[in-house]
DNA sequence: ATCTTATTTTGATTAAAATCAAAAACTGTA
DNA sequence: TACAGTTTTTGATTTTAATCAAAATAAGAT
């Protein structure tokens, strides 16, 4: 699995190794190791669409997403898609299944759009958290925030109805970047839809909603935030 | 938080040390650190409905159930209950609130019915793990199949309806008891409800479902399961 | 450009489950 | 046993979002 589009060794530049000394997976190994997980790394580049793994595999490699984005989701018998989350530049992801029976992965990972993964080998991680328990105390932090987005996201689809869904997801994106209230949509909206577990018509729905109300504007692939005080409302009043 | 019905120190009766021994979150430790362990121990005595822990509040402890059972669950501004889990003997329970920013953890725990929950000291805990890479790697373990549960529990409620829900939790209930096919349910059915994400009204229509087709009997509070096979065969075909 | 394909929106309809309301079945207690 | 309470079931109705179908829009290729 995961083999066919791999380079190495790794030949990276210095800003991604800066952003991968800064990741929470990695930032608490000593340089020496953190220069051996790069030595032993493998870069994936994939096209739009192409699988990075498939569920019930076992993974041999911890991923960091380098460039584009990696969707990882779920696919039931009858075919039918669930998109548990999109990993951006600088995400990691799969770190759990390292410690997971026979290191099997229920998920599958694609690329959404032309993608850079780092895979790290999974042994020699191991290996170095062995000698490290300051190590194994950040991978333990970075599991238990693992574990409570996954119980904010029950709790969402559980307590809160579809439009809630968007306006957080809107809220949480608008969160990290560059000020401005325009929120790229850089997938296709089905990809969004499947996300928040609404379907593609749904989401059309109530995007034209948000609109009409003015909370919100759409033009091209961008969302802009007109009224984000007004947004933050609807999360608390209802849902 | 959670002092009010503390006995402290801990007389454990030898079938429950012995079960706490065996307990994946303390069996990597040493003898003398599972007995330091036991001896800052603090006993929770709950009568029904009597709350442990609520949501925001920092924990110092980390829980295993002794008798009874308690509920895990999240709760909406306007009062709305959602039980994530319910943690029956032996089964441990916010263990990765220890690893988490503030030790804040995002849920409610209560006694569903009489119950004695352990509480072992976070800060102790935390101090063995820093001595013993081994016992980071079973916490490690634990985490990701907490993990790999949620990740199941999406999937449950995104990919599959309130039917295949129930069933499934039939057949796992049904999984590691004393080969019988009789489940009892020794709390309400409204909680059980609660758990699967649906309303009782609705629950208690699929279970006439279930029994109109032969699949279930129902009386007293216990559910017979009439055709194991036919429970299974809707997992895969329906969903 | 034009044609082709994929994506998104809109409209009409359906389905699953929630809600509302009330009856029935239990529980425990006096 | 009768009573007061809770829990569960049943029935009628509504709601949310899914589904089905088709039109509109956007994106790529020739």
């Amino acid at each position: 699995m995961a083999s066919e589009h791999v380079d190495v060794p790794v030949k990276l530049k210095n800003h991604i190794v800066s952003l991968l000394r800064q990741s929470p997976l990695l930032q608490a190994f000593s340089s020496e190791q953190f220069s051996l997980l790069l030595e032993q790394a493998r870069i994936h580049r994939l096209q739009e669409g192409e699988m990075l793994f498939r569920q019930g595999v076992p993974l041999q490699e911890i991923f960091i997403c380098l460039s584009g984005c990696i969707k990882l989701f779920h696919m039931t018998a009858e075919g039918h898609e669930k998109i548990i989350s999109i990993a951006s530049p600088g995400q990691n992801f799969a770190e759990a299944v390292m410690f997971a029976e026979g290191n099997v992965c229920h998920m599958n990972a694609a690329a959404l759009k032309q993608a850079e993964v780092i895979g790290f080998n999974a042994g020699q991680f191991r290996g170095f958290l062995e000698t490290s328990p300051s190590s194994c105390f950040s991978v333990m932090g970075l599991l238990s925030q693992h574990i409570q987005w996954l119980l904010d996201e029950v709790d969402r689809l559980t307590l809160h109805n579809a439009t809630f869904r968007l306006v957080y997801f809107l809220l949480e994106t608008h969160k990290h970047p560059n000020y401005c209230n325009i929120i790229s949509l850089d997938v296709p909206k089905h990809v969004i839809a499947s996300r928040l577990s609404v379907r593609p018509e749904t989401l059309s729905r109530i995007l034209k909603n948000l609109t009409d109300q003015g909370l919100i504007t759409l033009r091209d692939h961008k969302i802009e935030l007109i009224d984000v005080a007004g947004l933050k409302a609807m999360l608390s009043t209802e849902g």
